[in-house]
DNA sequence: ACTAACGGTAAGCTAATACTTACGATTTGA
DNA sequence: TCAAATCGTAAGTATTAGCTTACCGTTAGT
């Protein structure tokens, strides 16, 4: 099993990209990510586990609080995958990101 | 609902997945690309329901055969979702596919 | 013309999965 | 210290969805 491999099924839920959603603009709170939708909390906290195990969103206790945030490194394993489909763009973006510094720490 | 939600949820099944990165190469007809697969080929006719509904491939019909190929639209879609994930290199690389023939006509 | 190959769809079954409620553990704050 | 808030997990249910077999229409080739 690829890392892509769960995050396209992690993404195929919309009530996951619902809450993948949420947390572009900011970290979340697994409350704050549940007000709103409309599925329960607990639900809320199995998809979270999903969307986790994807390596689409990362965990950070505070205290009482949960703070989920975007993980990239799901996100760069889907990119990864789609640029196998992609002929034209696929060499220079390679190019590209192989010089760009975030992208170093995860190999491409 | 929007393109990229069925692609993604097109790709979260392992054997479409299988199907769509055996048309990685070239275009296949259905009875080559069920051929190997541990799935009927009506089954496969379903995934490819799916698959092109997701944009992701096309048809083309050639006398008996019915020719599948990538179709980059839903994949576009995808990682144009995706970058909306994605901060530090999204702006270099929306310039670099601007000056890409290949993707203006999908208007990036 | 007749047979074989190709492939989409329908019907039905089964397994996966998304959901709920209930519960318990931890942390906060009054 | 004790009540409230946060959140993960377990158990159970119901819907989804992927699979099979059966069938039918179209095209190819002899």
């Amino acid at each position: 099993m690829s890392a892509s491999s769960h995050a396209f099924n992690a993404l195929g839920d919309p009530t996951r990209r619902a809450i993948f959603e949420k947390l572009r603009d900011k970290p979340l709170a697994v409350v704050d990510l549940a007000d709103g939708l409309p599925v329960s909390r607990p639900a809320v906290s199995q998809h979270l586990k999903v969307l986790k195990a994807a390596k689409l969103i990362s965990l950070k206790i505070q205290g009482n609080k949960n703070i989920y945030e975007v993980d990239r490194e799901g996100i760069l394993a889907m990119r990864n995958y789609l640029d196998q489909f992609w002929d034209e763009a696929l060499d220079n973006f390679k190019h590209l990101v192989e010089q760009t510094e975030i992208n170093k720490k995860y190999s491409i």
